[in-house]
Order: structure tokens, then C-alpha cells, then sequence
DNA sequence: TATGATTTAATCGTACACGATATAAATACA
DNA sequence: TGTATTTATATCGTGTACGATTAAATCATA
């Protein structure tokens, strides 16, 4: 029996890190013409989804730490995606808004993105089977880090 | 239909990157009184099943390429856990073999991030469950990356 | 209102991860 | 035999990722 769950288990870690690299490999592949990485894209979904947000909502919202993030923004900043802009209310917060350019290109960049997921023939059926196991496994590790930090 | 789409690959690349992510952490912190990180512990899990292979084998065991496995089978090396031999009858090969520490700690290691997964409470149907979709979905992306090279 | 605690970003050190390139050994074959 | 191609490993540059530390602004409260 706990053969059974260490065997599982041992599967389970691989494939959940082979699909992240295979999901990285995609997208690296599709980003490419726009010169995006896979998480600048991640990003980029988010702040579509609700601009303007200072560095610490964002990185909530896409699950990264200021170390990963402060940098990474940065570069996109460079590259002219987005600007950041100290508040003036509160100086220690630094909101993260949307250049124009992010908003003119996102209907090519999600058209091109969606092109080359539809190459991998995943249903519909699959997608959101998968997708809500995800979740689950997903909300109990969550849980589980939480009640570590208490 | 074509937003429906959009949609759940915008939910599943998050959900797959978030809960590589949180698997990351947990094997991260199981495994941090050992001194080992998580892609070492995957190495050693493949070499504990077929030791004394080449770094070529190795990497597509693991979907590791040489840039990466390189300096972290150097690091592995340094920290006692594994060492490199350079073939003889072929000068390329460099074949990489199990230390004695990595068999002796093997079964303390492998008890101690058994018993961190199950502070998750995640039962064997639904380990299973996921666990065969993740690799439907991987297999079917491996193919469109193969196609591509092609 | 001074000051200690908290909040927010930024920085640092270590370790992946990948594609591109370099190097050297082995093999193919003209 | 000699040269071109292939194969295996190593290195390089860029970009994540994370925990720990630092620094500055704000807040709480004595």
C-alpha cells in the first residue's frame, strides 16, 4: 500500500514536470515571433485580464515572488509592454500598467497561441477534465503549504 | 467556440505552470534537510531504477538536455552523490554512476517525501486519475513537437 | 510625536532550463 | 587513407525561480 502511493507518487511528480516543460516548449515555440517567454505571457494574460496593479497583486495573481518578478517586469518594460509607475499616495507601491503596444498585439499574439495549441488535437472534454483535477490537486498542496507557514 | 477554446487553454497552461509550481515547493522543502533540490531528487529517482548510463540517456530519461544536466550532475558529483566515468572505448561517452551515499539514503529520502505528500491527503483514485490524463495530454504534445521538428 | 513594527519593492546568491555554439571522438565512404 | 558527417559532451548567454536580506515608506501606539 505504500509501495502502491510512493510509485504513484513517482510517476505523478515526472509528469507533472514534463508537461510544464512540454506547456513551456509550446508556448516558447509560438511567443517566439513576438518575442515573449512563456511566463512574460502569463503575465501578460493577467494584466489583460485587470491593468494597473501594483507588483505585489500581480505577483499574487501569477503565484511569483518579487525576486522573479521585479526583473522579469523590467525586461518587459524594456522591450515596451509595460511601464511602471511609483504611487504617489503610497511610495512604497509601484502599480504595473500596460503600454499600448500590449493591447494592439494581444489578438495576434492569443490567435498565434491558439494556432499551435489546436495542432496537439486536445478536446474540449479533455481539456476540462484534466484541467478541474488539476485544481483539486492543486487547492490541497496550497492548503498544505499554507498550514505550514501557520 | 473559438473563446471557449481560449478560454480553458488560458486556465489549463495556468493551472499546469501554478501546480508545477506547488510541487516544486513541496518536494523543496521535503527534501531541503538532505541538501538536495527537486530536479536532483528526479535524477536520482531515475538512477535508482538503471544506474550507470550515459548523460545522453540520462537527459532523455528526465527531458533534460545538456545545458541543464551538465553542471547539476557536476554539483551532484561534488556533493558525493553521484560520479562521472569517461568510457573507454568510446571517448564521447560519459557514463554516470550512483554513489554509495546515494544508496544508503535512498530509503530515508524516498520515506521522508512519501510522508510530506500525504500531509496533502490525496487519495489513490484521484492520483491515478490525474496522473493518466496528464500523460494523455503530454503525449499528445510530445507528438507536436516531434511533427515540428520534422 | 517619536519609535518600533509592518508593508512593499528591490537586490543578492544559488540553481535550474533552454537554444546555440564549440570541441573532440567516432564513423562513413569516396 | 583522408576528409566529411555524425555523435556526445561541455560551455555560454539569457531568462526564470526562490529564499534571504536590505531599504524605504507607512502605520500603530505609547
Amino acid at each position: 500500500m505504500m509501495n502502491d502511493f510512493l510509485s504513484l507518487d513517482k510517476q505523478l511528480c515526472f509528469a507533472v514536470y514534463e508537461t510544464a516543460g512540454e506547456f513551456n516548449k509550446l508556448y516558447t515555440s509560438a511567443l517566439k515571433p513576438f518575442k515573449l517567454t512563456y511566463p512574460q505571457y502569463l503575465v501578460l494574460l493577467a494584466l489583460w485580464e485587470n491593468d494597473q496593479v501594483t507588483m505585489k497583486q500581480l505577483g499574487e495573481r501569477v503565484n511569483l515572488g518579487t525576486g522573479t518578478l521585479n526583473p522579469m517586469i523590467s525586461r518587459m518594460q524594456e522591450k515596451g509592454w509595460v511601464r511602471k509607475e511609483r504611487s504617489t499616495e503610497d511610495e512604497r507601491k509601484v502599480y504595473v500598467a500596460l503600454e499600448e503596444k500590449a493591447f494592439e498585439e494581444k489578438s495576434s499574439i492569443t490567435k498565434r497561441v491558439a494556432e499551435e495549441i489546436q495542432l496537439c488535437n486536445i478536446s474540449m472534454n479533455e481539456y476540462g477534465e484534466l484541467m478541474e483535477r488539476l485544481n483539486e490537486l492543486h487547492k490541497k498542496m496550497k492548503q498544505r503549504s499554507k498550514s505550514i507557514d501557520a
